[in-house]
Order: C-alpha cells, then structure tokens, then sequence
DNA sequence: ACCTGAACACCGTTCAAGT
DNA sequence: ACCTGAACACCGTTCAAGT
C-alpha cells in the first residue's frame, strides 16, 4: 500500500466525521446554529484544517445536501428492482422518498435550505456539479420504470406528455406532499389532522389514475403491496422508523 | 386627530419601510446577505428602533414573509370571485399562485425560508400566530371553492376523501411544481427544459380529472379560460410579468 | 416614552509560523 | 505538504445616556 491510498482513505474519514458533526449540531440547534467553531470544538481537528475541506460554512452545507441525496439514490435502485409491476415501482420510489424524510428530518429539511441561492453561490464548483450529477441519477431511476411502465403497455402516455415531464409530475407531486407536511418544516392548524402516509398515497393515486397509469387504484389490492414495502423492498428503513418514533 | 392615531400611522409607515428595504437587500445579497446594519445604513433610523419594531433579525424574517402571504391571499380571493365554473375557479388559484412567485420571486424564496424552525422559534409569537391565520385564509379560499363544486355537483368527492384532503393535494400539488421549478431556488439539468406555466397547467388537470371535477380537460376549451386569466382577472399581474421579463 | 449608537460577545475566514 | 490557532473584520443584540 502507498502512503497516497492511507492519506485518501484518512482524508474520506476525516470529511464523513466533520459532516456527521455539523449534521448533529443542525439537528440541535438549527441550520442557523451551525458554528464552524462549534465543529472545531467536537472534532479533533483545526479549523485550518476544516477549511482545508471545505472552502466555506455554505460548501459544507451542500456537502451534507450531497451525502443525503446519495442515500436517496440507493433507496431508489431499490425500489427499481422491486418484484412487481411498474406502477408498483413507481409507487416504491414515492414511498421511498417519504421513508428517508421521516428517518431524516434534519437532512430533509437542509437538502432544501442548501437549495437557496445564497448557500448554492457560496459552493465550490465541484460540490455543485456533484449536486447536479445525484439529481440526474434520482431521476434516472424513475425514468427507467416509466420507460419500463411504457414497454409493458401499463403505461400508456398522453399525446402532449414527454416521459421526462411525467417524471417531473411525480417528483414535484411527492416533493410537495413531503415538504408541506413535514414536521420538522411547519406545523400549522390545516396540517395537523394531515397524515404524511395516507395523503401522500391519496396524491400517488390521483395523479397515477389521471396519468392512466395501470392497474388503477380500484383494481388491485394496494394495502397488500404496501405490505409488501414495509415488510420486504424497505424492512430496515421501517423498523428504524419504529425505533424512532417510540424513543 | 389625536397624537396616538398620527404616532400609530407613522409607525406603520416606518415598519413597511424597514421591511421593504430588507426585501431590497434580501434580493440583491440573499437571506445570508441581509444584516441588521445593512438595513439601517439605508433607512433614516438607528438600530434600536429597529430592535423596537422586530425583536431580531428572525423576527424581521417572517414579518416579511407575512407581508407576502397576505398579497398571495388578495390574489386568491380575486380567485374565488372569478365568474366561471367552480374548475375554473380552483384552477385560477394555481395561476394565481405561480403568478405571485414569478412576480415576487424573493418573496417566494423567503416564504419557504421563515418555515424552517431556526427562523419560526425565534419569532415572535404574535407574528407567528399572524403567520398561521394568514394561511388559514389561503386555505379558506380553497375550500370555499371545493364547497361552491360540491353543491353544484360538478365536483364529486370520492368517499375516502374529504374537502380539506383535496384541498391540500391542490395546495402541495401547486407548491410542489413551483417550488421545483422556481429559477431562484433550482435550476439543474432536467428543469430547463421544463416551463412552469405549462407544467402546472398539466399538473392541476391530471389531479383535477383524477379527483372528477368537471368539466374534465378534454370537454372544456382551457386555453379560453387561460386567456381570461390573462386579459381580466390578472390583467395587471401579467402585464407587470411581462414588464419584468422585458426589462 | 422613545431614540441613539457605543460596546460586547460571537462568528467566518485568513495566514504567518510551526512541523 | 499539511496543520495550527491567533488575529481581523463583521454581525446580532444590548443598554446607558440622551431627548
């Protein structure tokens, strides 16, 4: 082993610590309170050396929006390969989405603050390219059951809709429920008898039926698939949810 | 007139222009660019009686995004009172609300900001509780249409669903398309081929036809309704839009 | 009663000195 | 070549002094 491979892999260590420091500081403290001196203080390194990763407090933010858009993307290849139809697959990816915003609010919540212009401005060029490059692979996934949906003949495309923009209606649909409904963002009077699950469900079938998206919603059993989700395609995320939310 | 009413008058003027002159610096510097000392280095006032006006700078936050949300809710009620069908009626508060963020962009961006709990926990409780009545009026709007559907009988409520559910699905639906293609926030590979107008156009008739709200979008000629959007009931609005986009 | 701005504590960023 | 932390400029907030 050259010295050169040690140095990369201590370095990869050394930026996951600092990121997974200021991500516990946000989670306490809001984005607001995040200190570069605070993360100094809980990491056994300079602030130098800090900026030696990150040119400043905003790259480091986008750097956290990146690691969290990374584990989207996994969550979606699962839901690619998932044992069913494509409107099931399709469904996974919504209900992939929401499985990651309960078990991170926190990330959540900072993939869209990093989205402002302010922070995104600040960011080092190849943070944000890598940004670009980890949208384009979320949305590859649901191009590629879209695609599927249409070989298969369960998807049958409206003259005026491109696949791209059926994607993107279901993408801002899910993104729309997620953000509006989530805790961690807002708490308002309407919102409170709202449940995340049930009406992101509701969206997902509307908007499927009006896409003509098959089976419809009354001619499959819907409960049994998302069964299915919890038990199988995201058991993990499930169970950790559960730990979540009784402690 | 007594000395109280003329000091209350001048206090009101005094607060619009604090915040008028924030939005200012917010548009050209970003939420991060905004600083207290900015504000008053443009403004006839010392730093105290901006303290004594909004508690800090959070506070100066959400009074603004207030200021935002009670010109969307003028927008909606002109909605409301549009003369056509209920569908067109629900249809004319998507447009009003993409009309408002392309028109007031920062304020768009804003709004979404003073949600995150680091800017809404340090407000004060009485802008706050401001902030939740405004958009129980955003609401009110909506659900006034969905009942005026409901008794004509052109809107028919699938059992599970109740009014305040389709009213939230319209809410996200439309939150969600502008938020993820609004040029402030975003604007990543898949989005610039996509047009805001176009796409909630295709978004609220997907869910609108999924929902049953009649007349469906093939038995109705839209782009009509679209024109008297444009030319009556948000003559102003898209004539401010193209002044903008021109210059 | 309200206004003022000096003063203080805190934070982002840099860079000369050290290894 | 990389690390360190003192130093600097800037910002939010307060409050004693003034009117």
């Amino acid at each position: 082993m050259s010295p050169k491979v040690i140095d990369h892999c201590a370095l990869e260590a050394r930026e996951e610590e600092i990121m997974k420091t200021a991500l516990d500081i946000i989670t306490e403290l809001g984005v607001a309170g995040l200190t570069i001196d605070k993360v100094v203080a809980k990491v056994p390194y300079s602030k130098g050396t800090v900026y030696n990763h990150f040119t400043c407090k905003e790259d480091l933010l986008t750097g956290l929006c990146n690691r969290s858009v990374r584990n989207v993307a996994a969550l979606f290849c699962r839901a690619v390969n998932f044992e069913g139809s494509s409107r099931e697959r399709i469904f996974a990816i919504g209900y992939a989405y929401m499985l990651h915003s309960l078990l991170n609010p926190t990330e959540f919540m900072l993939v869209i603050s990093a989205k402002t212009p302010s922070i995104r401005e600040k960011s080092t060029e190849k943070r944000q390219e890598e940004h670009l490059a980890l949208e384009s692979k979320l949305l590859g996934s649901i191009l590629q059951i879209i695609s599927a949906g249409l070989s298969s003949g369960e998807l049958n495309l409206q003259p005026h809709l491109s696949p791209a923009q059926v994607a993107f209606s279901l993408w801002s649909m899910c993104f729309g429920t997620i953000a509006l409904l989530h805790e961690t963002l807002d708490r308002c009077s309407v919102r409170t008898e709202m449940n995340l699950e049930r009406e992101l469900i509701n969206h997902s079938n509307l908007l499927l039926d009006g896409l003509n998206w098959q089976p419809y919603t009354q001619d499959h059993d819907w409960a049994n698939t998302i069964y299915k989700y919890k038990t199988e395609l995201f058991q993990n995320e499930v169970e950790q949810l559960k730990l979540l939310q009784n402690g």
